[in-house]
DNA sequence: TAGATTGTTAATCGATTAACAATC
DNA sequence: TAGATTGTTAATCGATTAACAATC
């Protein structure tokens, strides 16, 4: 078995993707994949997705393909998203909210066990029976909740001091939605959700597509609804549509 | 000037961590850097960062550096954020009100023209003055808007349709927040923005930080807050704060 | 057995880093 | 001029892809 400490972050970040495939395809009552399969549903080459695999050992059964219940529970595993994972968010407002109303954590097994935040207006309450407790407390309220994972979605000239905080009471990984490079130190890990920063990569394309032309007319050659397995459009690959397993109901 | 198209998608994405900085010093009424003081602001080396901005011409001044303002104004129009840029929005949700209520639109010239749904309670009405309207009217309402991005926040079964009628009303790039992977045709550009799979590399990378044995206490030698330029912690890495000029107040 | 598909090794490709000539 | 810093070329590194032996 490998070390999981020389796989590739862009593999790790690919076993996000998996696992989202095989949870909609388990659903769907599919049961068994192959590489191939997965190279449709996932837009990820076959032999990228065995790849990514063996950095974490064998999952399949040579000339058969993968279980699928039994892939996703073992990819679950790897990520650590198998078991109860309480996270801690710092922010209150309106991303805050929608995060708590998210419907995605628990399939990841993810709970928000307290939202923090410095209003006093909000302190107290509890949306969507997540509970407001103020920022000062966040250090005794973690010594129950042992969170390690922290969120930070408060606006940007707060969110290094949130970072700050979350440090000291010990968390070691956060997620930044506030539109500023936060400093921490080196054993916490941060990860950045820029979502401004997708819109202006696509921005950049739209307005440049196709050459240096830029013209809109050498776009609408290639119209028509033909989808191109695995063709690259600056964004990841998209599959081709042949299973109509995934997407839409 | 190089051919625009054939510049890699990672340097691309740098330009918009590039552009937050030099917001942010620009803010800071800083007027000129070295690649070297990128590389502290930005978390990316000096050398990427002159390799990034080659692939688009030249922007600095040998021996002296660059011009904050001038240069945060050529990324911009690199990226087309540079003039006011109409994008749609479809879903009214929590997520979508977060959405509208995030500051960083207008900075980079973003506007959300009209939120489109298809709950008739908010037909009609307005988020933060932006209008909700229905679904069916997306291309008809887009004839004036000319909006070419499109924002799906909608839950991951009616992703797939909402792609779909973006892409019949001749939208060409789309950002998608649900947790599904969509299928267009090739000529559509997509971004995924999926902070759940941010949340599960997070997982994996704090149960098993510093090798196989997994154990706290090794990564707890390396504490302290010595913090280290340029090292990589799975995530992208973060410059020293000797400056001091960036990140919180 | 023959056909299918995995896991893994080798070859290719592309991005990052280092080094340096150009030049302010 | 001497020192600094860019833009670019060459060297390194790492990830992806292709090919294939193992095996179900």
């Amino acid at each position: 078995m490998p070390n999981e400490n020389q796989v590739p972050l862009p593999a790790l970040e690919r076993l996000s993707t998996y696992i989202r495939c095989l949870m909609q395809l388990e659903h769907e009552g599919v049961d068994s994949v192959s590489s191939q399969d997965m190279e449709r549903f996932s837009g990820v080459s076959a032999a990228q997705f065995r790849k990514d695999l063996s950095y974490f050992g064998e999952f399949g059964k040579r000339g058969i393909g993968y279980n699928v219940r039994d892939l996703r529970g073992r990819i679950a595993q790897l990520l650590h998203v198998d078991q109860n994972q309480n996270v801690v968010l710092v922010g209150a407002g309106n991303l805050g909210a929608a995060l708590i109303a998210y419907p995605g954590w628990h399939s990841y097994h993810f709970r928000i066990a307290a939202v923090f935040d410095r209003d006093p207006a909000k302190i107290g309450k509890s949306i969507r029976r997540v509970p407001v407790h103020h920022i000062d407390t966040l250090t005794e309220a973690n010594r129950e909740m042992n969170a390690r994972i922290g969120i930070v979605a408060v606006p940007a000239w707060e969110a290094q001091d949130v970072a700050d905080r979350l440090v000291a009471a010990g968390f070691n990984a956060l997620i930044n939605f506030a539109p500023i490079k936060l400093t921490v130190p080196r054993q916490v890990i941060i990860r950045e959700v820029c979502f401004i920063c997708e819109l202006a990569v696509l921005s950049h394309l739209i307005h440049n597509a196709s050459g240096q032309d830029g013209s809109r007319e050498a776009r609408e050659e290639l119209d028509g609804t033909g989808e191109a397995p695995g063709s690259s459009n600056g964004s990841t690959p998209r599959p081709s549509r042949t299973t109509a397993a995934l997407g839409g109901e």
